[in-house]
DNA sequence: CAGTCGTGGTG
DNA sequence: TCACCAAGACT
């Protein structure tokens, strides 16, 4: 422990002192660890924490999530977005009990064989629950290096991040992985954001973008593609106070969510005419607009999508329950407004819903 | 390897 | 209001 060089010492120094109680920092489970970086994933940590919290309390053990219901699962993960990996982690629990009795791997490349488990993941899991000297590199340290060392390389490039890789391989003290990795991701959070706090950094004098006064041009970014507008429409139809809804295929987009049917406005045509089609086209079902509920702004990877929703009536008059025939989900559903709550939805349809249980016009069904 | 995969916080 | 982006993985 002798031959700390001043950067490792000073993040070790920096870390023990602030150091924030986070869900896995109480024992260092290899499983409560592997859940909270899967969960932390392109997540802020303010709010990751609160679903950490609700799942390990839900499933505490590998045992009890590989044992678990996909459906139960995604409620759990319903906000959080990038639901493949809510599926991954069930995957990944199921053949961790069967192949590698209950416990996460030993060694990195018996790791990344695990659905949803990558490199990052994979390094976070064995430096913090084993103590292993795996290097990580997310964004808290892609930004602690690109400013220490001056990066002029697009952040995400293959030159930058290889640099980026062995750097952070060869900064890690011996036998201290757990706390290194930790302290340098803690203080890419708390000092060196991207709004960084250089004031109250212990590091300016080893920091060559704070000598050259560029601070705020480290990390370069990479150039982004505009958002795409879409237009989308959506049908809540009711029929004897029971709501239609469907499940999602497996791939693409919100996969295995429910969701109200519907899709994209195509040129020439309103909304409203866009959901009757849509209703013809995945169900089936001659369906007319009753009334426009509202409309829900929400973006999603690389657009920003705009959600015109109808509450809808069958345009027949129909004694039982119509059969639809499903060409964009794999299920169907008639639920009662009450049971909604039951599944999993994106947010923006999860916002309709809300929007719905607070409109007094809708009173009568809900 | 560049595109896909969400969402809410933040300035 | 809006662009940027976060404890990335997968194809």
């Amino acid at each position: 422990m002798s031959d700390l060089t001043p950067l490792q010492k000073t993040l070790l120094d920096w870390f023990e002192e602030n150091r924030r109680d986070l869900p896995w920092r109480k024992r260092y489970d290899p499983y409560e660890v592997w859940i909270s970086e899967v969960i932390l994933q392109q997540t802020q940590m303010d709010r990751g924490v609160q679903y950490i919290e609700r799942f390990l309390e839900r499933f505490p053990t590998m045992e009890s999530l590989a044992e678990a219901d996909e459906e139960e699962v995604l409620k759990l993960w319903e906000g959080l977005g990038y639901y493949a990996r809510a599926r991954n982690l069930l995957l990944a629990a199921r053949q961790m009990v069967a192949e590698h009795g209950g416990t996460f791997p030993e060694d990195v490349q018996t790791a990344r064989a695990l659905p949803g488990v990558g490199r990052y993941t994979a390094g976070a899991v064995l430096s913090q629950a084993y103590n292993q000297e795996e290097p990580i590199v997310d964004a808290n340290v892609e930004r602690v290096l690109s400013r220490l060392f001056d990066v002029d390389a697009p952040i995400k490039s293959s030159q930058a991040q290889s640099f980026l890789w062995e750097t952070a391989r060869s900064l890690i003290p011996k036998g201290r992985a757990r706390e290194f990795n930790q302290a340098i991701m803690e203080f890419g959070n708390l000092i060196c954001g991207k709004k960084p706090s250089c004031m109250l950094c212990p590091l300016t004098e080893q920091c060559e973008a704070h000598y050259l006064g560029i601070v705020d041009h480290r990390p370069v970014p990479a150039e982004r593609r505009p958002a795409v507008p879409v237009e989308v429409a959506s049908g809540v139809l009711v029929h004897k106070g029971y709501i239609f809804i469907q499940k999602r295929p497996e791939d693409g987009v919100w996969p295995g969510l429910w969701e109200f049917p519907g899709g994209n406005v195509e040129k020439g045509e309103t909304p409203a005419e866009c959901v009757v089609r849509e209703f013809m086209e995945e169900l089936e079902w001659d369906v007319e607009t009753a009334e426009k509920i509202a409309i829900i702004r929400h973006g999603y990877t690389t657009f920003k999508v705009t959600l015109s929703a109808f509450l809808l009536r069958f345009k027949d008059e129909h004694e039982g329950w119509p059969e639809p025939v499903l060409h964009a989900a794999t299920e169907g559903q008639w639920v009662s407004f009450a049971e909604l709550g039951k599944y999993t939805f994106p947010a923006g349809h999860r916002k309709l819903i809300d929007m719905i249980a607070r409109d007094m016009r809708y009173a009568w069904f809900v």
